[in-house]
RNA sequence: ACGGGCGUAGCGCAGUCUGGCAGCGCGUCUGGCCUGGGACCAGAAGGUCGUCGGUUCAAAUCCGACCGUCCGUACCA
């Protein structure tokens, strides 16, 4: 992509109604634009970045056997109230509207139910089953109060996947699967090293349930970390017998905040019982499903990585979510050397299937540099006339500042 | 939802206390000069001072309501 023809423009200030780090860092680099409060647009660098969040996630699922749908943002009442969860008064953060025969309709807050009623016209048998299906859908709560940027939004990009079992060992397997799947796309996404598997209350048919909590001071959450076990208890579930369960002491533990950028738990037969989901055993038995959900935003782990990876220069991708591989930087020459050697360098590593970002636009080298940093791709190439007097390129690592010279 | 802050050019701000010509910086456009860290010089364009109402000879400025937005607290299946 050549930097002139980007339409996204960045900026030396952030807007004045961003406080939250992602946020700043992403609308000055022209990552996203905010239409309203908890509203965030993807413009093509951050659509790029975030893409390859969905890419790495996608390819986690389907290894453990997911299947991809997209269900509809639009909810039929008749589902929830099955499950006793249309009210405002069990759920306060719906966002509903009405049709224009005045019937009314929600916006999906998750899909738990839809997608249980769904099954129903698949799901007869146990040679139905396993199944695990998920999506990557917009979800939408009506948050009273939206904040930190993308990290806690009224829309927002959930990837939600449900699993269908027979009996509770098999949920147990598939959900031990599907948490390591977790742990590998966190360590893939580059916050391997600073998220922890987290335990958390279970609800009615499990005593755990299990999030994924990324330490820094911009989450909301706090938790109780033990480093050397590498596991960690949310404040909300913490005391004697938990800490006996998972076998750590409390002395080890230290008090962290946390942003919560994956939850997986149990749902047991809760859903598939107020639903009617049930299938015919090998005796001929009617019986329900036992079922689990698996969130993660990839546009929260996106804020959530320019929150904890970022520098005072800008954002740093990691290289597995960087919108390019390569920033080349061109520093033209009044004889043009430079630009036909940077067109030449470009058209070259684009073919070979690099992604390049080429800053070719007349403008000074400050200018520059100041963006590529603030734009924070893994790997800046420059090339001017003094790289080419030695005949090479200035390579350096955005987030070490290590510098080597290459041959061209 | 409660408490607090903010709303003036595309962006960041001053001006509001004490009513009296709409300002600055960045960005944009023109020309010049530059070209390894957001350079410099000259010129130009750009405004419903959030909205509605009130007070006044006169309102960005005072009063009221509303809207938007941020922070904190509460909430978060």
């Amino acid at each position: 992509m050549r930097q002139s023809a980007l339409f996204t423009k960045t900026r030396r200030e952030a807007p004045k109604d961003e406080v939250a780090k992602n946020a700043q860092l992403l609308i000055r680099a022209g990552y996203i634009h905010k239409e309203m409060a908890g509203a965030y647009s993807f413009l093509p660098l951050g659509l790029r970045t975030l893409d390859k969040i969905v890419g790495i996630i996608r390819e986690e699922m389907d290894a453990i056997g997911g299947q991809e749908v997209h269900m509809t943002a639009l909810q039929d009442r008749k589902n929830w109230e099955a499950t006793g969860r249309w009210s405002d008064e069990a759920v306060d953060n719906w966002f509903k509207t009405k049709l224009k025969n005045g019937n009314e309709v929600g916006l999906g807050f998750t899909h738990e139910e839809p997608l249980t009623a769904l099954m129903r016209d698949h799901i007869r048998s146990f040679r139905d089953l396993p199944a695990s299906i998920y999506q990557f859908q917009t979800k939408f709560r009506n948050e009273e109060r939206a904040k930190s940027g993308i990290l806690r939004g009224r829309e927002f990009l959930m990837k939600d996947l449900y699993s269908f079992n027979a009996d509770p060992k098999a949920h147990e397997a598939f959900y031990e699967r599907a948490k390591q799947a977790y742990v590998k796309i966190f360590e893939r996404v580059g916050l391997g090293d600073r998220t922890f598997v987290t335990f958390a209350s279970g609800g009615s048919f499990s005593k755990y349930s299990h999030e994924f909590q990324t330490l820094t001071d911009a989450g909301e959450d706090t938790i109780y970390v033990d480093p050397k076990k590498k596991i960690a208890v949310n404040k909300e579930v913490l005391n004697d017998e938990v800490l006996k369960d998972l076998g750590v002491e409390r002395s080890d533990l230290k008090e962290e905040k946390a942003v919560e950028v994956g939850n997986i738990f149990s749902l047991g037969t809760r859903f598939s019982d107020a639903l009617g989901l049930q299938f015919k055993d090998a005796e001929g038995k009617s019986r329900p499903v036992i079922m689990g959900s698996y969130g993660i935003g990839p546009s929260r782990v996106m804020g959530t990585i320019a929150e904890v990876m970022a520098d005072d220069k800008g954002l740093v991708w990691p290289e597995s979510v960087a919108p390019f591989g390569i920033h080349l930087v061109a520093l033209y020459d009044e004889a043009g050397t430079v630009k036909k050697a940077a067109d030449d360098l470009y058209e070259k590593l684009t073919k070979n299937g690099t992604e390049v970002l080429y800053d070719d636009r007349e403008c000074s080298a400050g200018e520059k540099f100041s963006d590529s940093d603030l734009i924070g791709i893994p790997m800046r190439y420059v090339l001017s006339e003094k790289t080419l007097k030695a005949a090479s390129i200035e390579k350096k690592d955005r987030r070490t500042g290590k510098v080597e010279m290459i041959g061209l």
